[in-house]
DNA sequence: GGATTTTTTCAGCTTTATTTCAGAATCATA
DNA sequence: TATGATTCTGAAATAAAGCTGAAAAAATCC
């Protein structure tokens, strides 16, 4: 993730920027508007975080421009301006976000990660071992290799990884996966389990699905890969 | 444009409600949480404005909720609580804006435009791969080629481009597209898609909308162009 | 009012998912 | 190790999801 601060006040500019890096971002800074709106427009940032206050060309302008320019990252306006229709011009003029200084650096935070979470089409996913499972498009995989899942398969699978170590017996997944009113027989399990295996087996996962007995089933990521 | 108000005092609700439809918004409203979620999972809103303190569940509830059934509605609290941790909490929660009453009508407006300007409200070209989508004169296009789009068509068309690689049920473009009250049946989403099909091949564009079984639809840029 | 376009309906077809079933393999323990 | 219960598996049958072309119905445009 890669943000763009524009901030005529060095030290704050800095001192943001280190702030950000520690939190795993990529950050780059400008010193004026001039200057921002230039890296701005190339477009490769994924989030813009300007002052209001600047020499040059002003927030307001400059989020006008780049906005003109038809470039759409995230903009959030962080001034010491606090008046009702800075707010709004500042929303008006494009941004996304206004936040007044002093700010707290967990609220600023927080506003980045609504920003970013916007942007990216946020992917859930779980994970066990070195395989994820991803909720949005039911696919199971593993580094290179991926492999949908079907919605049944799927289902078993999010019920496997959700408990974890905990065994799951086939009455409990018939129950949840299938519901209860369905006349499903433990056959169907076992026949998913079998499913799954394969398709966990053939993206080389290290994870498996252990039988235990009469207990049921659980995940259990092979100690080999 | 369609806003679902989900506030407990049905005063500030009702008021609500009459100001924005003033402004040419179409308006619902849920008077508790619960009946807020069960609304907002519809998927059919393109603005959630909800209070934070409320009977049954609470906004930060709420959130949380909807965003865990991959409901992506961007969400603007509004609320009395006006402490740090609050907007901290609300923001995490998956809130996309924070303001606290009491607010300006200026100013939720301004919010309001600048988070329905994120969902691609205001733009009027979208593009997907190397194809354009006019939305002032419903065209497709890509290079010299282009086809006009029905209003249905280009309804469907749009709401593809909008939420990229993420699927779309069939369900929810119907609801959106066809209103939850009209008895459409999925087989018209189905129709429609072949439609919009024949007419990217026919344009010559790289765009092609995928099926995932049991999912919904995504659009693709196909590699080889 | 007739022509044209758009939307809806429908039936048949293909593909993929799910269920069913029978027999093989495995396991626990008597 | 023999036995009965449990689990696994491949193949076949059935069901569901998705696609399409053609035609009917509705809306829109001269």
């Amino acid at each position: 993730m890669k943000i763009l601060v524009i901030e005529d006040e060095k030290l704050l500019a800095d001192s943001l920027k280190t702030m950000l890096e520690a939190k795993g971002f990529e950050v780059e800074t400008a010193y004026d508007g001039e200057t921002g709106a230039e890296y701005a427009e190339l477009g490769i940032y994924d989030l813009l975080i300007m002052d209001v206050m600047m020499p040059k060309l002003n927030g307001y302008q400059l989020a006008r421009e780049v906005r003109a320019k038809r470039c759409a990252t995230p903009i959030l306006m962080l001034t010491a301006k606090s008046g009702l229709m800075d707010r709004v011009e500042g929303l008006n003029a494009g941004a996304d976000y206004y936040l007044t200084k002093p700010f707290d650096a967990r609220e600023l935070l927080a506003c980045i990660n609504a920003l970013l979470r916007r942007q990216g089409a946020q992917v859930d996913v779980m994970s066990c071992g070195n395989t994820d499972l991803d909720l949005n498009s039911s696919t199971l995989s593993c580094g290179e290799h991926s492999v949908r899942l079907s919605s049944r398969e799927f289902d078993v699978m999010r019920l496997l990884m959700n408990s974890g170590a905990q065994n799951l017996s086939k009455e409990v997944i018939l129950s949840r996966v299938w519901g209860l009113e369905s006349n499903a027989v433990e056959n169907h399990v076992e026949v998913y389990v079998g499913f799954l295996r394969k398709k966990l087996r053939a993206i080389g996962s290290n994870v498996s699905i252990k039988a235990v007995r009469a207990l049921g089933y659980h995940l259990e990521v092979g100690e080999s890969c």
